[in-house]
DNA sequence: CCCCCCCC
């Protein structure tokens, strides 16, 4: 592999195997590696407004090309061949060539002949290619060509019938699609050959009807593949449709029936860890929910599973463009991935182009709102993110109820005075217990005494962020997350070594932290005071917090 | 010959 620097500007694009390598100042610099004798497809597009300031800033940009008509025009396509790859090599991106098709901006095309003339003869069968409408279980001598839209992962099945191993793929042609099932042999031979979005000879499989039950394809017949079925890949693509979505615009989703099949399209905004669950069947599966935006600047979450969850990566805030996704009702509106969705990362479309612009250079500063409403608030959408200094000017907590607010804040100073107390051993009573000098522990409470206690931390810290300093209360999970020790240990430290027990309160100064606080009046001796609780310590996710600063500050230029 | 579409 061979690495092939150039300059976009603006960033409007970047497909998964590019990597920016700079942008200190100037145009971003990124790298696209690659391997010698491939074919690059170079496909420039830039926003119509972006161009035309640029022109009427003196700029030249050529002839360009209206690509479509949302303002989107293209710049210059070009197929350039790599080579002189002997460069300093760098380790192959898992699955380059697969994902260079999904590319956004840049197609690797591995054919060797010049891509641009491509074979149209049909492999070596005397069978002529007929369309798949045209198919029945009727006739034996046949040959299509066609797109895989969709493919499996290799699945195993056991049951009285017996067990075996199958995958299946979905196909398409300018006459209408069909759903093609291997099992056993048919897998080790086929599975790697058929790749998502590649066009096919297809001959000799068997068809039977299709249950209707379990497809939502437009076939009334299934195809089998057997030991003398054919499939030759296909150079010349031209003709055969690739995959058409009818993207519905996220805020019209709250308008869909629940189970809705739709195709959406939309930003990564942002996406979960990749986790496990176990189904009602006791079935072990990977899930990760992402929540995307569009133009419409709604947000809605969508779930992934399995390998699609497990290989997804949401850290470029990739277009994420998904065919055949189920709406559901849970939170709200959300979207769920099936077996039959196809899930396309920075996918080579007009729409994700025009997307890309609109949220590099607005949509990732609007104040958006999901329609899939989460209970925890901890993907960054739905915090009610404060300064210090609004406690005071908004007169917070001063209603019936409690408030809640989440702050980035640094430690100023933590009273390390009186912050341990002894308390009541038994397990969910964590009240002070009175030390009988006789080697027992009284507990009011529970109405005991014990032989023993626990350590509980009660800790005063002063915070502060640019504008103010507030006084806090921490107890004992924050106030172990916040030292960095747990109670236990910091009171054996205290007994036993002091200068050790004041180390731990000395780093814990000026580290900066989310702080998810509760903050309510309380009247104590006829006098009243903002008494504010952390509720939660989390370490600052320095992306997230840089772009909310982002939008910050873009709110306030306007 | 499979046919699981899940979780909060």
């Amino acid at each position: 592999f061979c690495c092939f620097d150039f300059e976009v500007f603006p960033s409007l694009s970047v497909c998964q195997n590019i990597r920016q390598i700079s942008n200190a100042s100037g145009p971003p610099r990124f790298r696209l590696m690659m391997s010698d004798g491939q074919y690059v497809r170079v496909v420039v597009v830039m926003d119509m407004d972006i161009l035309k300031s640029a022109e009427e800033a003196g700029g030249k940009i050529g002839n360009p090309t209206p690509y479509n008509t949302d303002g989107i025009v293209l710049l210059k396509c070009a197929w350039m061949k790599v080579r002189n790859c002997n460069k300093q090599p760098l380790e192959a991106p898992h699955g380059v060539c697969s994902t260079f098709s999904k590319g956004l901006t840049v197609k690797v095309s591995p054919m060797k002949a010049s891509p641009m003339k491509a074979n149209s003869a049909s492999p070596g069968s005397s069978a002529k290619v007929i369309p798949i409408a045209s198919l029945n279980p009727y006739q034996s001598k046949w040959t299509i060509r066609a797109r895989v839209t969709n493919k499996s992962s290799i699945r195993t099945w056991s049951n009285s019938r017996g067990e075996g191993k199958l995958f299946s793929f979905e196909i398409v042609d300018e006459s209408g699609e069909i759903r093609i099932t291997a099992f056993n042999k048919e897998v080790d031979k086929f599975f790697s050959l058929v790749e998502q979005g590649k066009v096919y000879y297809i001959s000799k499989a068997t068809l039977k009807p299709a249950n209707k039950q379990y497809t939502t394809l437009k076939n009334d017949y299934e195809m089998t593949l057997h030991a003398h079925s054919s499939i030759v890949p296909c150079d010349d693509n031209q003709s055969i449709p690739t995959v058409h979505c009818d993207f519905v615009p996220i805020a019209e989703l709250e308008n869909r029936d629940k189970d809705a099949i739709i195709d959406v399209i939309g930003i990564c905004k942002s996406a979960e860890d990749v986790s496990r669950i176990t189904t009602k069947n006791s079935r072990e599966v990977s899930k990760r929910a992402l929540s995307i935006i569009d133009q419409t600047g709604k947000v809605v979450t969508v779930t992934l599973w399995g390998e699609e969850a497990e290989n997804f990566d949401g850290s470029t805030q990739p277009v994420v463009a998904i065919k055949g996704a189920r709406l559901s009702d849970f939170g709200g509106r959300s979207l769920s991935a099936l077996f039959s969705s196809t899930v396309m990362v920075n996918p080579d479309i007009p729409q994700a182009f025009r997307l890309r612009a609109w949220y590099d250079r607005e949509g990732f500063a609007i104040n958006s709102q999901s329609l899939t409403e989460t209970r925890s608030a901890g993907t960054g959408l739905n915090v009610n993110w404060k300064t210090l200094s609004d406690i005071k000017n908004e007169d917070m907590g001063h209603g019936e109820k409690a408030q809640y607010f989440s702050c980035v804040a640094t430690v100023l100073y933590i009273r390390k005075e009186n912050c341990l107390y002894q308390a009541c051993p038994s397990a969910d009573c964590n009240k002070k217990v009175i030390d009988q000098q006789n080697g027992l522990y009284r507990c009011e409470k529970c109405n005991r005494e014990f032989p023993n206690f626990k350590y509980r931390l009660l800790l005063s810290a002063n915070l502060a962020d640019f504008g103010d300093n507030q006084w806090v209360t921490c107890f004992q999970e924050t106030a172990e997350a916040l030292l960095g020790h747990s109670a236990e240990t910091l009171g054996h430290l205290r007994d036993t070594d002091e200068a050790a027990f004041d180390e731990v309160f000395q780093k814990a100064n000026f580290t900066t932290h989310i702080f998810k606080n509760r903050v309510k009046l309380e009247t104590y001796n006829d006098e009243s005071r903002v008494k504010v609780t952390v509720m939660e310590v989390q370490p600052v996710d320095h992306r997230e917090y840089s772009r909310r600063l982002l939008q910050n500050i873009y709110k306030l230029a306007r």
